[in-house]
DNA sequence: CGGCTGATTCGCT
DNA sequence: GCGAATCAGCCGC
């Protein structure tokens, strides 16, 4: 019997120090989006960890603070989206507390409520929904305008999942960040092995 | 201020 | 399998 609203992730689940442990635990939750009556749902199936100051792939390496990367600053548990090549909308959760700008990013979904609402958004046919950063976005209709809202509650939100069991997961390098150097190298990457709604191949 | 690059995706040469 | 779409941020002039 599946409960209600309680299930929401508290914040102190995002707010832990280490971002890679969120990171893994992120795998399996439900993420959620209800817009103008549409409720969608889909289970996490992939994601990245980005280390803030220490991680020359992240937008706040160094410390860097622009309006865009600003968010990354504030405490767990709000959402991180930028624009990517002028086009995509990229949906990460803030993590760790109040000026440790750690996120990680979510890169893929496994549908679960909503399919007719996200393919009515995608416009284009016959592609899977949600196996890849930008696509997911596109189809829970997330955008750069919900950079900065708290996940505790409607339009977005994440819930627990159901318990991972005899599932996999593959620990491996990031995607698309080789201007990273030596930190293009670590295996920040992870996903459910052999689910096929992992990103790429 | 111009030019380049990117945590990507889609469509067609 | 390559390039276009198209914008925020950064660097050099």
């Amino acid at each position: 019997m599946k409960k209600d609203s309680s299930n929401i992730l508290p914040y102190d689940f995002y707010q832990r120090s280490n971002v890679l442990e969120v990171a893994k635990d992120l795998l399996g939750k439900v993420l959620c989006t209800a817009f103008e009556g549409d409720l969608c749902k889909g289970r996490i199936i992939e994601v990245e960890a980005y280390n803030g100051k220490n991680d020359k792939a992240c937008h706040a390496n160094k410390g860097r603070r622009t309006a865009r990367t600003e968010i990354m600053y504030k405490e767990g548990g709000c959402g991180y989206v930028y624009l990517c090549y002028g086009i995509h909308h990229l949906f990460n959760v803030v993590t760790n507390t109040k000026n440790n700008a750690d996120a990680v990013l979510i890169r893929a979904l496994q549908p679960i409520v909503g399919m007719d609402v996200m393919t009515k958004r995608l416009k284009s046919n016959n592609k899977k929904l949600t196996n890849g950063p930008g696509i997911l976005s596109k189809s829970m209709a997330i955008t750069t305008q919900h950079t900065g809202i708290f996940l505790g509650q409607p339009p977005i939100w994440i819930e627990e999942g159901d318990v991972i069991v005899n599932t996999d997961i593959v620990e491996t390098t990031r995607i698309g960040v080789g201007y990273a150097e030596e930190d293009a190298l670590l295996p920040w990457r992870f996903y459910m092995k052999d689910n096929p709604w992992v990103s790429k191949k």
